[in-house]
RNA sequence: GGGGUCGUAGUUCAGUUUUGGUCAGAACGCAGGCCUGUCACGCCUGAAGUCGCGAGUUCGAAUCUCGUCGGCCCCGCCA
């Protein structure tokens, strides 16, 4: 396989029936194990481990690899034999034969390298970070790359069969003050003036729609200056899906077939389809998440209509009580580290009641009637020994923050070795507009672009707040996979639109008039979607963290640690730019 | 912008509070030697640290104080 001038053979391929036959190697040395007399060692490559071994009358080759040690590059000439018995190693998939060294060529020496090159290996990030090429030889991190393009290669296959075509878009566009923050590309050519690089290639793919190519994909960087997390990168890959003359269930359909096909090909698990589906409202109510991990229960409740009339300030002033039950019995201090997740979500605290011996027990339990009660361990199904968390306040916030405790509960309880599990399911239904309290204004919860649901096109202007977006998100395991939306193709529900946000025409014409512009030439109604490719990754593969899927990731300070990017530049580039630096650091 | 946490041989860590002083330590790796069958080879010997960096307190700082840099995690922000 893949012989080449240098190698007849990888070291993963051979096998028992290859006994006898001459053979070339070349790869890393991943062990070397000197028995005096007689020497082995272990040559890796992408494909495998092969055990190479120079026998005892080779005096010769003994010598020459006196200085070999671990990630030597060698070329090894030789036999394979099949191994005795109860030699075989049936760790290593070449584990029923060795090489007979003949000859060896050292292509390369190394030096020794900053952390040993190892599966189970244990190393600071930032090391493995800066020596990322040495990183990248261990299995774990390689398979992942592997996975990654396994999924590249599915989604191009099975987006190319159903007629999608693979257009690109420029990276270097212009400035949309909507959104996130964009990185910024001063042009030498137009000093004073600067390129954005794409947040996404969003504009320019409803602009193909209007050019008709009514079945577009790309697998499209996209850049953000915002701030990390460990599922964010400051720069990324969307699978930027668009099609024209679709409703919602189009998009359904085709993202659905698309992830059944992906998990199929990559790590061979059957999905099952459709997907469920929740509306946002469902979602906030019963898990406190527009995002909700679905492979445990723990259902937030409303018990608003039990706690009011109880006495209790908290409860009598607050709009909502909501509450949910961990199922588990927990510690006077595991239920402080919820109080602590709480005040992170802006509560001041929660509340929280035990069952134990038959009775309920809490600070509130005493505002609380006989009646109350019984409803109370109807309706959240108490039994002995559970802990349950209550919360008051305002709707979204109130919720969110249970169901940031309800997250705490799933990692802490319910999802350990359970990532081979795939939850999906579709949020729907999400409101078009949030009011901004601090600005007073309406805001656009999506984009601007967005379709409004046909029914709700009415109360554009007499109730925003009650307009939903024909808006959508693939949720998988509590991460948010993909959102995507129908569009708003027609001029005037755009005008609507953009005057409840308070955009006025001209305002709209200079950020985004080469859109508007293309929509008065017979625009199609069109809709489509954006799976973030990495974090897809990430859930099908079981890791948690971003970087794990992306051969060279940026630190959380969006460093480059191996380049040790980004850099300072020579003043003669900045005046070239017409730029000049007002601090300096270290000056 | 805010909060948390970590930083000690090449690597992973112990030592840091109660107690500032026999506190520069282990394992892996590395180097030298021995060893027909290992695959986490084994055995013997050895080298290896600006205790992230800077300032301060002190007779004395890995340990206490302040500052600073960097990694990771979270909130804000962000599809």
């Amino acid at each position: 396989m893949y012989e080449t001038k240098l190698r007849t053979h990888t070291c993963g391929e051979l096998k028992k029936s290859s006994d006898g036959q001459n053979v070339v190697l070349a790869g890393w040395v991943k062990k070397k194990r000197d028995h005096g007399e007689i020497v082995f060692i272990d040559l890796r490559d992408r494909y495998g481990v092969t055990q190479v071994i120079i026998e005892k009358e080779r005096r010769d080759l003994k010598e020459q690899v006196k200085n070999v040690r671990g990630e030597f590059v060698l070329q090894v000439s030789g036999k394979v034999r099949k191994r005795p018995l109860d030699m075989v190693n049936e760790e290593i998939a070449t584990g029923e034969i060795e090489v007979v060294a003949d000859k060896i060529e050292i292509l390369n020496e190394s030096e020794v390298p900053p952390f040993e090159i190892k599966d189970d290996l244990n190393v600071q990030e930032e090391l493995r970070l800066k020596y990322r090429y040495l990183d990248l030889r261990r299995n774990t991190l390689k398979e992942t790359i592997i996975a990654r393009h396994k999924t590249i290669q599915s989604m191009r296959t099975f987006l190319s069969e159903n007629g999608f075509l693979e257009i690109e878009t420029p990276v270097l566009t212009r400035n949309t003050p909507e959104g996130a923050r964009d990185y910024l590309v001063p042009s030498r050519n137009h000093i004073g003036k600067f390129y954005s690089m794409a947040q996404s290639p969003q504009l320019y793919k409803q602009l193909l729609m209007v050019a008709g190519f009514d079945r577009y994909y790309q697998f499209a960087r996209c850049f953000r200056d915002e701030d990390m997390r460990s599922d964010r990168q400051p720069e990324f890959t969307q699978i930027d899906i668009e099609m024209s003359f679709v409703d919602e269930e189009d998009v359904y359909r085709i993202t659905e077939g698309l992830m059944k096909k992906v998990f199929h090909d990559v790590i061979s698990y059957e999905l099952d389809t459709p997907f469920l589906r929740l509306t946002y409202k469902e979602a906030m109510e019963r898990y406190g998440s527009d995002k909700p991990d679905l492979r445990y229960g723990c259902e937030i409740n409303d018990i608003t209509d039990i706690v009011k009339g109880s006495g209790f300030g908290v409860f009598e002033n607050a709009d909502f009580t909501f509450a949910y039950n961990t199922k588990q019995s927990l510690s006077r201090k595991q239920i402080d580290e919820y109080n602590d997740v709480a005040k992170k979500y802006g509560l001041p605290g929660l509340f929280y009641v035990k069952y134990t011996e038959g009775e309920l027990k809490g600070s509130i339990v005493k505002y609380l009637g006989e009646i109350s009660k019984e409803k109370l361990i109807e309706r959240l199904d108490i039994l002995s020994g559970n802990t349950i968390f209550i919360a008051s306040g305002k709707w979204k916030r109130t919720l969110e923050t249970l169901g940031a405790c309800r997250r705490k509960t799933g990692n802490d309880f319910y999802i350990e070795g359970r990532g081979n599990e795939y939850n999906f399911l579709w949020i729907t239904r999400f409101p078009m507009f949030e009011w901004n309290e601090d600005e007073e204004k309406w805001e656009p919860c999506h984009h601007i672009f967005t379709m409004p649901l046909d029914e709700d096109i009415k109360f554009i202007e007499s109730d925003p707040g009650k307009v939903h977006g024909k808006l959508y998100d693939l949720v998988c395991n509590g991460v948010e996979i993909s959102s995507g939306s129908i569009r708003a193709f027609k001029k005037d529900i755009q005008e609507r639109i953009m005057n409840v946000i308070g955009l006025s025409n001209e305002e709209a014409e200079k950020r985004f008039g080469f859109l508007i512009e293309g929509f008065k030439y017979g625009a199609p109604p069109h809709g489509g979607i954006a799976p973030g490719l990495d974090r897809l990754i990430m859930i099908m593969l079981n890791r948690d963290n971003i970087r794990d899927v992306i051969a060279f990731p940026k630190s959380l300070q969006a460093s480059g640690i191996m380049e040790d990017s980004p850099s300072e530049v020579d003043d003669r580039r900045l005046t070239e730019l017409g730029l000049k630096l007002i601090k300096k650091k270290g000056s």
